[in-house]
DNA sequence: CGGCGAAATGTGAGTGACTAACATTATGAT
DNA sequence: ATCATAATGTTAGTCACTCACATTTCGCCG
């Protein structure tokens, strides 16, 4: 069991079909892009494809997200309201966040952003985030369909910043995000 | 051209497509339900069903939105920030609306809030509801990052209010609703 | 160094959503 | 009754995705 060497060949593989995927979709378009094609591009089968990635909406939708970001919320003072606690719970997280590899990102942000249906799946890809964000908050006493509700509206503010981004209209990502989490947070 | 008359039999079959079809998906699970299926229990072929219906998931998706939902932004005070103007002026256009037949609209959201594919879908759907709410922020002022953002982040509690609701954990639709839009506009 | 075993990949057949071109039936107005 | 048109059917195809099974690759151990 040659772990380390098959570990790599893996690697390898896996990072040919991202790359070559990625640039034939950019060049084609998501949906005008087969997998059949993708694999021939890497190299490789059509199942072979499948066994890295279960859809082919996961080729595009690592997820940029990650229950990380719920970790700063239970340090928020209870007085705020749920949607105030994770609006500044996700705000220091990300700032305590080394800078993310942007490139990549940004290709994938890109591409589902003008994706129609990669633009649901994305909604759908922060599951895992929004779970965390509503275990903190009803963590600290907030019922859950008020920690749904402030977590849904909290991620989908940020997705919307992270399409702006890269689409170009704002500079950075910190800047995108900071700014959603401005509008969550705004005061009356 | 018998305007009338194939209207009312284009309804009909419709109509049968829909209560065939969300009856089988209730007993069998979306994913487990074909096309083919439902359009056999509605006596009709699987290419007439996709003639009434563009995909699967519009069967279900019947969007229980309503660019209608923004008409009352305007009327909010400009010195509110985007996502108050958003959440306010909703609750006020859902005040004024004249209660939906609702058991069928449960019936699909409740399918919807349990068939993950769908979930993800359902936020597509509320595309047209999400520009009606930008164009009238944006209308007021308001950045387009910023209204983009907060228009999202009301919708995306909407949307988890209508899972709530239709799980039973809200006893009417219009509590639901309520309850969603305070979580929004509460303030520290 | 030669073969063993597991990981990686391939093959072939099948299902289900969806599309397009073309043929057929049904229906209501004249 | 007839005729245009709406409604539906037929057939064949593409593409995402699955399953069962066969084959290759490759490090390791005797």
């Amino acid at each position: 069991m040659t772990t380390l060497a098959s570990d790599t060949k893996r690697a390898r593989t896996r990072q040919r079909l991202i790359d070559r995927g990625l640039d034939l979709i950019e060049r084609q378009g998501y949906d005008a892009t087969s997998v059949a094609q993708i694999a021939a591009a890497a190299g490789v089968t059509q199942m072979t494809f499948f066994r890295y990635f279960a859809t082919k909406e996961q080729l595009v939708l690592e997820d940029p997200y990650d229950p990380f970001l719920a970790t700063g919320i239970g340090e928020q003072p209870r007085e705020l309201p749920p949607l105030q606690r994770a609006a500044r719970g996700i705000r220091s997280a990300w700032r305590a966040l080394p800078e993310p590899e942007q490139p990549e990102i940004r290709r994938r942000v890109r591409i589902a952003a003008r994706t129609p249906s990669l633009r649901g799946a994305m909604w759908r890809s922060t599951g895992n985030t929004e779970a965390a964000i509503v275990a903190q908050l009803t963590g600290d006493g907030t019922p859950p369909f008020d920690a749904r509700a402030a977590a849904s509206a909290v991620l989908a503010a940020l997705v919307t910043g992270l399409f702006a981004w890269a689409d170009g209209e704002v500079e950075t990502l910190g800047a995108a995000i900071e700014r959603a989490l401005d509008v969550v947070e705004a005061r009356p």
